[in-house]
RNA sequence: GCGCCCUUAGCUCAGUUGGAUAGAGCAACAGCCUUCUAAGCUGUGGGUCGGUGGUUCGAGUCCACCAGGGCGCGCCA
């Protein structure tokens, strides 16, 4: 990982605005010589709506006043003055209630252009994280069938939440926790040997089979079949009886429900590759039940007295019809915030899917990890704070779970619902989604919603070639700028208008508004990315490459009206170049953002 | 009954963690193609930020209550 070479005060000259605060703080310390530190820690220097008002500004009045027994436009009335000499600063003012705007000379955007040339995609990286490990896991996906449209935001939100966290400067892993215990995986297991029958000529009806066997045939879909048929081709008719009817379990069902989960695991690691998805570690809840984690974790909790034998109120607004109060062995998660106390084993004494989940975290703490994040689908949101009270008692609190709830995707075509049973297998699978739209409109339209709101996905506006479609919008924006810069290989040669030559251009010329309105966003990616990382909110990403592609198209569209202001002025190489150097940087930054959420920037779109 | 999430322009959604006059796209209306991609760009109109109180220099953002929508609530995973 290269980014982790870049040092922190390289990274400081990258962010404008963070280097601005330096001089804010050290401005605002000569005001106020005993400045407590959480004031410092309060002031900040941003990005004004307004461009009337200067580029920044800054709450550092208004935050110290009270501390500094002095009114904020005392204050403000210093750090201009100070501010006013500072390198870099064309203007500084005081305003409002106590704000002080800053206007950036010029020259201080254009030195941002070699600086982001040179740094190529990882512009925007920052060191916020270092040092601090965090395991992302998402997907989990149950391997009792292919992935469907319900995995596919937890999985791309999951993965562009990792490399966001990895921009930051964090230590992330990303990892997939397999789901293949349990009474689903055994009814799973069924499933698979009713195809197997089926495939060596079993005599039997479908529904004579289900009527024979415990819990009934749960999954029909015909995703099966190969399995059925691989284990015919394997074992003949030797895991059936003599008639070719239903055999003893205990002579298949092993065999059985490893053969299936190996098979749909595959498919999902197929799926899953498809989405441009690799997460580094697999964990298997089988393999963790087997050492018997779980019980080790139950003495753990238990040696700090936070287990006990009780029994539980009933829910409560439920009409719990066949509700009995028996005892169970609980989990004292009301101590850290939890609602009521949990179960980690069931009356008969076998232990809970909670008790295993505990286990795996205890597992992922173990490894190393000071955030644990788990991607969930938002019904599970129930289920955080006992996780969180969990993590909470495994570490004596120093360890943090975080969730973050992907809210439900709702399927259109043209605006109309596509109707989805599971039952009825006309639910969409994600590799048919795939094949449909594509990975990368697939993964940006997943991130232009926050992750806990719901969202419509339309198959036709995903493809749409407007401007009402984000991802259309951006790729058009990065095929437009590797287009000019094509054209400019013949003009001058392909060696002067690399990024490392450009890098070396002369930028005076640049001094356009609409030249500047796209330098000022270009500056502020550091701090979105940054920003974005710590909310552990990728879809902002989404909304700058979108801000960012607006500036673009619009400094472009001022050639329409101008044939001078076109990037490409045969006669004033300088400028030509100057202009080059800046659409560069642009595409470099959309790399940079594209490259977080997963997606593979287009070179032209004919 | 309790807990969590959501409510912003006619529609779909942002809103830089409490900052100044709340922003985009779509839809409506008016313009821009002999051109580096018009698959684009410019402009106009459109708001009681669900409601009522509170916290403070300052609230769409934080707190309380209320209304509406979604999800969840022992021995499923």
């Amino acid at each position: 990982m290269t980014h982790a070479l870049i040092s922190k005060r390289d990274t400081m000259t990258h962010d404008l605005f963070a280097r601005m605060r330096e001089q804010v703080l050290i401005a605002l310390r000569a005001i106020v010589p005993d400045l407590p530190d959480d004031i410092a820690a309060r002031v900040e220097v941003t990005p004004n709506r307004d461009p009337a008002h200067g580029d920044m500004a800054t709450n550092a009045a208004m935050v110290s006043a009270k501390a500094a027994r002095q009114a904020p436009a005392k204050i403000a009335a210093g750090l201009v003055t100070y501010l006013g000499e500072a390198p870099d600063v064309a203007e500084a003012s005081a305003a409002g209630p106590g704000f002080v705007n800053i206007t950036l000379d010029p020259s201080a955007y254009r030195a941002l252009i070699p600086v982001i040339l040179r740094t190529g995609e990882h512009y925007g990286n920052s060191t916020t994280g270092a040092g601090i490990k965090v395991n992302v896991e998402y997907v989990s996906a149950n391997p009792t069938g292919p992935m469907h449209i319900g995995h596919c935001r937890g999985a791309v939100v999951g993965d562009a939440l990792a490399n966001l966290l990895a921009k930051a400067g964090f230590e992330v892993t990303k990892e997939y926790y397999i789901n293949d215990a349990g009474n689903q995986v055994t009814a799973l297991a069924w499933a698979a040997y009713w195809r197997y029958l089926q495939a060596i000529g079993t005599p039997l009806s479908e529904e004579e089979f289900s009527d024979e066997i415990p819990g009934g045939l749960q999954y029909r879909g015909e995703y099966l079949i190969p399995v059925g048929n691989a284990l015919a081709a394997n074992h003949g008719t030797s895991l059936a009886t003599n008639e070719l009817g239903v055999a003893a379990p205990d002579i298949w069902i092993e065999l059985v429900r490893s053969t299936t989960i190996d098979m749909m695991m595959t498919e999902i690691h197929t799926d899953l590759a498809q989405l441009g998805v690799q997460q580094q570690i697999f964990s298997s809840e089988r393999a963790l039940v087997a050492s018997g984690a779980a019980d080790t974790t139950i003495d753990r909790l238990a040696a700090d007295g936070l287990i006990y034998e009780g029994v539980l109120e009933p829910p409560k607004g439920k009409t719990p019809d066949d509700w009995e109060p028996r005892p169970q062995t609980l989990f004292r998660s009301t101590q850290f915030g939890d609602d009521v106390d949990r179960p980690l084993r069931k009356s008969d004494g076998s232990n809970t899917y909670f008790a295993n989940d505990i286990a795996y975290h205890a597992d992922k703490l173990d490894r190393g990890y000071d955030i644990l994040i788990d991607v969930l689908g938002a019904d599970h949101g129930g289920y955080v704070p006992r996780m969180r009270a969990a993590v909470k008692a495994l570490s004596g609190g120093t360890k943090k779970f975080e969730a973050v709830l992907c809210q439900i995707v709702h399927i259109l075509r043209g605006g109309v619902p596509v109707r989805m049973s599971k039952r009825a297998g006309t639910y969409v699978t994600l590799s048919d989604l795939l094949d449909e739209v594509g990975k990368d409109a697939v993964r940006f339209t997943m991130l232009t919603r926050n992750a806990d709101a719901q969202m419509e996905f339309d198959l036709d506006k995903v493809l749409a070639t407007t401007r009402e479609n984000p991802v259309f919008y951006v790729q058009y924006a990065h095929a437009r700028i590797r287009s000019v810069l094509r054209a400019a290989a013949e003009i001058l040669t392909p060696e002067s208008i690399t990024e490392t030559a450009l890098a070396d251009a002369d930028l005076e010329s640049l001094q356009a508004e609409p030249e500047l309105a796209l330098m000022r966003r270009l500056s502020a990616w550091p701090r979105t990315a940054e920003g974005a990382a710590l909310a552990r909110e990728p879809h902002r990403i989404a909304f700058f490459l979108y801000d960012l592609a607006s500036d673009f198209h619009m400094l472009w569209n001022r050639g329409k009206d101008d044939a001078t202001l076109r990037f490409l002025q045969k006669d004033r190489p300088a400028e030509t170049l100057a202009r080059l150097a800046l659409i560069a940087a642009t595409a470099v930054t959309i790399r940079s953002g594209l490259a977080v959420m997963g997606v593979t920037p287009v070179e032209e779109m004919r």
